[in-house]
DNA sequence: AGCACGCCGACT
DNA sequence: GTCGGCGTGCTC
């Protein structure tokens, strides 16, 4: 068969493609691509390939040539799915990077770039063979329920029948039975994006005639008067030329969907399927009118402008309300009036329905939005119309440095200090900053990183020169700073002065803010009612069974949660190991601030905004939605209200306990706490009234407190870049942490062991561990972690990370590394 | 990732 | 003995 399709097309040419597997393999594999496709074969397209014995995949084509490989023989590619290239060639030189730089592999970075609707996989489908007519008597317990099983449900997959057989081992049978030829097997792979349909009505063009129509009229009206009202009423919404959908038609004319398909029966009305985007529909208000900017930030502009000049990147230092927002959309509109794409980055959290309307009203049909809240089939549109071109602006979280940009002009990455622009769990661990630079550098296009507390990195990147730099140090519209007063929590205690969690100066204030019919918002960074149950007699903690964490009570749904695993189980009312009923509940979460304050201020209305309270689609949106209907005088949440949160009558905002963030064991610790701290604050009393922030603390004299009274940045930065030159930190070292995870304690600490070992061969003093983290087993798995810490300035990059790409390689090859799981992470978090 | 192959313990 | 779990290696 092989040697005819060669011999037949003699003189063709013969080609071979390299793709990425959406797999977690270290290397691109080699396929051969029949005849017929090779005209149509090209970088970028999805193709259809087997991989392994049966299972097919989408895999990406990056590389054509007519090399044969030496040492295999390739198989033919299945199928090729894309006209034209999904992804660009610049994504490809992009996802490159990420997986070098993240020490990742390509299919991962491939997983986390290409929305699951362009990732199709086939699926083992088992199907009876009805013509055969099985005799059951002939058949096995486990065979028999397989049949039974087939019969009731044409098609099961593999997973399905390892549940119902209960066993995780059915190939075996499964083969016995397709010998048998009692059952089939099939691969089938479906696409999974498919355009949303819409039926328009349209009125046939014989009865634009005005005569004709009239003529219709007195027909309609004595025979079949609710079909005159479906016309009349059609004619009512298409006078403005506006297109009018079956169903909005039905709706509008009362008239049931059999009315309408009669006129379409009698040809009157003619109707018509079009694909449409499942996106939100163009706001269609007028747009904002430009703002004028203020005299500071005509010349911050400038200076931003002018700085591009000569840099790749600027970072803009603006406080809150300062207007960074206005500088952005003045530099989207000229880089948009240039021709050029725009991707504008913001924290997942900050986009909220309010921000994007604000742009949309401004840039209406060409701008895009992206985030994790999308599904699989929006996404996918979002991607083909960056693709088409059809947007000229992407305002995205974190994944969207991923679509598939043409001619991208600028990036902006606004609160670039944001801790949530780094992806955590599935590789790739990236940081979207810093991938957004690289891949300004891919296009070459400028970058802006705005934050009105920036990363330390950042600001240092700023003063040596690396980057350009801008500051806003007015809010704009003379709003004034809110006065911050901190309370010391000891003092009231002693004092007696406190009441539940909540200082008498933080009462007051509430109290006064409510009579003035203001809001409040207050702060508690942890969820929850009480992070730790213990037994007043004999000291018991209940634990998770899958983690080494203490499980936190939550009083709605009276059950103590794992927050790591997700763990629940009923709380119990005595003590499960001496049977004590002193049960007591130490420290606090968002449920319980919630709950006693309801007690001390019952008229007040109350909210929680934290995981617990916004975990439904539209949640956290409806919250923000009551509060700025002022139908909610008290927020109380975790650091979601930190963020996005802008609202004219919250006067007071409270920090229940800023000592949980102060107190956190890390180097960034400082840094998170400043900026956590200013960030609140900074969502006191906007627009013309001055508000209030009461920090309640155990210890007021901290540093970083005073910084944030202050308001002084300058000195927080020239604390810490102290300590991190002193201590060697970032961004005077470069941190590389690998997570070292087994299921069997003795194992990990013997590998973990052995790979710091290895590691120090190379590294020597720079390998730092391994250290049991915080929580030492999540999930089941026991886990140690090894950090490495080495100079950026006289170590390369590149030589470092194939030292540690062949080390772990070379690792998992060992028969000691069994089991084990080593999971790097570049610039940790 | 998923699937086959091979080794080993717990049942008929 | 045999079934099924589990570790190991490979897939172009």
């Amino acid at each position: 068969m092989l040697e005819f399709a060669d011999t037949h097309n003699a003189g063709r040419k013969t080609l071979f493609v390299e793709v990425i597997l959406p797999l977690a393999i270290a290397k691109n594999y080699t396929y051969r691509v029949p005849f017929d496709m090779n005209d149509a074969v090209a970088i970028g397209k999805r193709a259809v390939v087997q991989f392994g014995k049966s299972k097919m995949y989408t895999a990406i084509i990056v590389a054509i040539t007519e090399q044969a490989p030496e040492k295999y023989e390739a198989k033919y590619l299945m199928d090729l799915l894309d006209d034209r290239p999904v992804v660009t060639a610049a994504q490809l030189s992009f996802w490159n990077w990420m997986a070098d730089y993240y020490l990742c592999h390509p299919g991962d970075v491939m997983n986390a770039a290409l929305p699951s609707a362009l990732k199709l996989a086939s699926e083992t489908k088992i199907i009876l063979n009805k013509e055969h007519g099985v005799d059951r008597a002939t058949l096995h317990d486990k065979e028999f329920l397989i049949v039974d099983a087939l019969e009731l449900q044409p098609e099961l997959t593999v997973s399905d029948i390892a549940k119902l057989l209960g066993q995780k081992t059915v190939m075996p049978i499964l083969k016995l039975m397709f010998e048998k030829n009692i059952i089939s097997i099939s691969e089938s792979v479906n696409e999974r994006y498919k355009p949303r349909r819409k039926t328009f009505i349209k009125l046939n063009s014989a009865y634009q005639d005005q005569e004709r129509l009239k003529e219709l009229f007195e027909i309609l009206e004595k025979r079949a008067p609710k079909q005159a009202d479906v016309v009349l009423a059609y004619i009512h919404m298409s006078r403005n030329g506006a297109r009018v959908a079956k169903n909005e038609l039905a709706e509008a004319s009362g008239a049931g969907t059999a009315i309408i398909k009669a006129l379409i029966d009698k040809e009157i009305l003619i109707a018509e399927e079009v694909n449409v985007s499942r996106l939100l529909e163009e706001s269609g208000e007028e747009p904002e009118l430009t703002a004028t900017l203020s005299e500071e930030q005509e010349a911050v502009l400038a200076s931003v402008r002018n700085q591009f000049n000569q840099k790749e990147v600027v970072l803009l230092h603006g406080i809150t309300s300062s207007g960074k927002t206005q500088l952005y959309i003045k530099l989207i509109e000229e880089a948009v009036a240039a021709g050029k794409q725009v991707l504008y980055l913001l924290p997942e959290i900050a986009l909220t329905t309010h921000v994007i309307e604000r742009l949309r009203r401004y840039f209406g049909e060409a701008i895009g939005v992206y985030h994790s809240r999308f599904n699989d089939q929006e996404r996918v549109e979002v991607w083909q119309n960056v693709l088409n071109g059809s947007y000229r602006i992407v305002l995205g979280a974190r994944s969207s440095v991923f679509l598939p940009f043409e001619n991208l002009g600028l990036i902006v990455v606004d609160e670039e200090h944001e801790t949530s622009y780094k992806q955590f769990d599935p590789a790739p661990r990236y940081n979207a900053r810093d991938a957004a630079i690289y891949l300004g550098n891919v296009y070459g296009a400028k970058v802006l990183l705005g934050s009105a507390t920036p990363s330390i990195e950042s600001y240092y990147n700023a003063k040596t020169g690396k980057y350009g730099f801008a500051e806003l140090k007015f809010r704009y519209g003379g709003v004034e700073l809110p006065q911050i007063e901190v309370v010391s929590i000891a003092e009231e205690t002693k004092s007696k002065t406190i009441q539940s969690h909540f200082t008498s100066v933080l009462m007051e204030d509430m109290q006064q803010a409510l009579s003035k019919k203001e809001q409040v918002i207050l702060f508690q960074n942890r969820r929850g009612y009480a992070p730790v149950m213990l037994c007043r007699t004999c000291a018991h903690t209940p634990k998770c069974v899958n983690c080494d964490v203490s499980l936190t009570y939550h009083k709605s749904s009276g059950m103590l949660h794992c927050h790591y695993c997700g763990y629940k189980e009923d709380s119990p009312s005595i003590c499960p190991a001496c049977g004590s009923a002193h049960l007591e509940y130490k420290g606090f979460g968002t449920e319980k601030v919630e709950d006693e304050l309801s007690i001390l201020l019952p008229e007040a209305r109350i909210m929680r905004m934290d995981m617990d309270t916004t975990r439904a689609k539209n949640s956290f949106q409806n919250i923000l939605n009551e509060l700025e209907e002022k139908r909610i005088d008290i927020l109380v949440g975790t650091q979601m209200v930190a963020k996005g949160l802008d609202f004219a009558d919250v006067t007071v905002i409270g920090i229940i306990s800023a000592d949980s963030l102060l107190k956190y064991p890390d180097f960034r610790a400082n840094e998170r706490s400043f900026q956590m701290l200013a960030q609140v604050s900074g969502r006191a009393g906007r627009r013309g009234k001055q508000g209030k922030v009461v920090i309640q603390t155990y210890d007021p004299g901290h540093r970083v407190i005073l910084q944030v009274i202050e308001n002084d940045y300058a000195d927080l930065y020239n604390n810490e870049i102290s300590e991190r030159k002193a201590f060697k930190y970032p961004p005077f070292y470069r941190m590389i942490q690998f997570d070292v995870k087994h299921k069997d304690p003795e194992k990990l600490f013997h590998q973990a062991e052995y790979l710091a070992l290895e590691l120090r061969k190379q590294f020597g003093d720079r390998v730092i561990g391994p250290e049991y983290p915080l929580v030492s087993r999540i999930r089941n798995y026991y886990i140690k972690t090894i950090m490495l810490k080495f100079e950026r300035d006289s170590i390369s990059l590149s030589k470092a990370k194939d030292a540690i790409r062949s080390m772990i390689l070379q690792f998992q090859t060992t028969k000691l590394s069994k089991g084990c799981i080593v999971q790097p992470d570049v610039d940790p978090y």
